[in-house]
RNA sequence: GUGGCCUUAGUGUAGUGGUUAACAUAAGGGACUGUGGAUCCUUUGAGGCGGGUUCGAAUCCCGUAGGCCACCCCA
């Protein structure tokens, strides 16, 4: 190999590594999610990376930002053209057709975890990789499952610890009464088009109901005069959104009504929602979803109502720390193995087998350093315990065994030790 | 994709044209050759990258990359 220019050692723009603290963090909002999923009844799935380029563009719309600007499309060897995900509905939505998971009692309840990836400019709380977890019930148009969609979401937040949160909640209606309404929108905007701002201008045609989001004064002060989707709902839409409502006030979930809340996907109908935490700036939505009756069918399924929500692991992060609350991260050490001379490594290196395979979290120091070094880098690394191994409890057949937080010190016969810390540790975590 | 701000040891900062780039902290070693968290000593380690101006650039200029903020949009 030829050496040219150095390497440009840096990740990607956009993408990040993520270790030690991030990582263990990152696990435990995975494991919380997981355990909290599978009381509700999901199951977990993973799909792939990457898709067929047609699955995002069908699904999304498009005319979405996602898949006008926002793909990671290319080409494999033999022509294909392929996209990193940037939301994992649709791959989802893919494999139940694909496995003909129809055939399974409905809904069917599946949890997703796993890197996104949209072309962006990077900012906090925006990357290009970034990891959702997220849910989708397929198969059911019980109101009920949408509140159920919510409440999770938001239970799950809560576990977390995340307190100031706000939840917007709108419905986007159906095939049958939205469409009537986008008229008399694109109707009232084409009326009052003088006084909207540029974006605006080009949004009329192009996607109306994204002028909602506008943060411009002008556009704000028309759209208190626009046209709501909330009063255009049908029957149907209409009763479904108000026990939605109902539903989730039985069991204690609080909302805000948003009738201008709009998703950036063009398949969501009915019940859409966002969750907010307002320590983040711009990029303050947490997490969001909704319902997507139309999906399955424009995918050339049959006519299947779902629904799901995902969360911005990331953004979760963000916001915990920004509340100041403190999750676990690193995992304890249980015992440290000091070794006084080399002479007693070998009989330290088979002690600490022995506990490693009882299920001891079991550290050493490697090389040669001085006690006094030992000890501080057993404190550094948080074990509970430090056992010592030198030439005098060999001789002698005990070892000294020091709990880090008190500070006391026993002895132990040798080969008492392995049970000894399965003993103490034992109770020490059932305590906890 | 548009506009703005920023980039100095692992981390957080100082220095704003002039001899060895400072401080804190972390990391390694020691004082304490068999006992941690304190203290003291000591070692390692830095101006994103590429050009230019200048006798001389971390400092000024241009470019580029990355980060951040606001848009756009979303998780």
């Amino acid at each position: 190999m030829e050496r040219g220019e150095p390497l440009e050692l840096r990740a990607p723009r956009g993408t990040s590594d993520i270790f030690s603290r991030q990582a263990g963090l990152r696990r435990y909002l995975e494991e919380t999610a997981v355990e909290l999923f599978e009381r509700y009844g999901y199951h977990p799935i993973t799909t792939p990376i990457f898709e067929r380029t047609e699955l995002f563009t069908r699904s999304i719309g498009e005319s979405t930002d996602i898949v006008q600007k926002e793909m990671y499309t290319f080409r494999d060897k033999s022509g294909r053209s392929l996209t990193l995900r940037p939301e994992g509905t649709a791959p989802v939505v893919r494999a139940f057709l694909e496995h003909k998971l129809i055939s399974q009692p409905l809904p069917i309840k599946l949890y997703y975890s796993g890197p996104m990836f949209r072309y962006e400019r990077p900012q906090a709380g925006r990357s290009r990789e970034f990891w959702q977890v997220g849910v989708e019930a397929i198969g059911s148009m019980d109101p009920t499952i949408d509140a159920e969609t919510v409440s999770l979401m938001m239970h799950y937040l809560e576990t977390l610890g995340l307190r100031d949160l706000g939840l917007l909640l709108n419905s986007m209606g159906c095939s049958g009464c939205r469409p009537s309404f986008v008229e008399v929108l694109k109707a009232y905007l084409e009326e009052h088009r003088a006084n909207l701002c540029i974006d605006c201008k080009r949004r009329v045609q192009l996607n109306p109901l994204r002028i909602f989001d506008c943060k411009k004064e002008k556009c704000q002060g028309l759209l208190k005069e626009a046209p709501l989707i909330t009063d255009y709902l049908c029957a149907d839409c209409k009763a479904h959104f108000a026990e939605v409502q109902s539903l989730l006030m039985s069991v204690g979930v609080e909302f805000k009504l948003e009738p201008s809340l709009v998703r950036g996907f063009d398949y969501y109908t009915k019940t859409a929602f966002e969750v907010r935490s307002p320590h983040l700036g711009a990029q303050n939505a947490l997490g969001g979803g909704g319902r997507y009756d139309g999906l399955i069918e424009e995918f050339g399924g049959p006519p299947t109502p779902a629904i799901g929500f995902a969360l911005g692991v990331e953004r979760v992060i963000m916001a915990l720390h920004c509340e100041g609350i403190d999750l676990p991260g690193d995992s304890a050490l249980d015992v440290f193995l000091a070794v006084v001379g080399k002479e007693s490594k070998p009989e330290g290196f088979k002690l600490l087998d022995r506990l490693r395979k009882l299920g001891i979290a079991a550290d050493m120091n490697y090389g040669d350093r001085s006690l006094k070094a030992q000890m501080k880098l057993a404190d550094r690394m948080g074990a509970l315990y430090t056992l010592f191994v030198g030439s005098e409890e060999l001789w002698r057949g005990m070892c000294k065994i020091r709990d880090m937080k008190s500070g006391e010190q026993v002895e132990v016969a040798f080969e008492k030790i392995p049970q000894w810390f399965k003993k103490q540790i034992g109770s020490r975590k059932g305590k906890e």
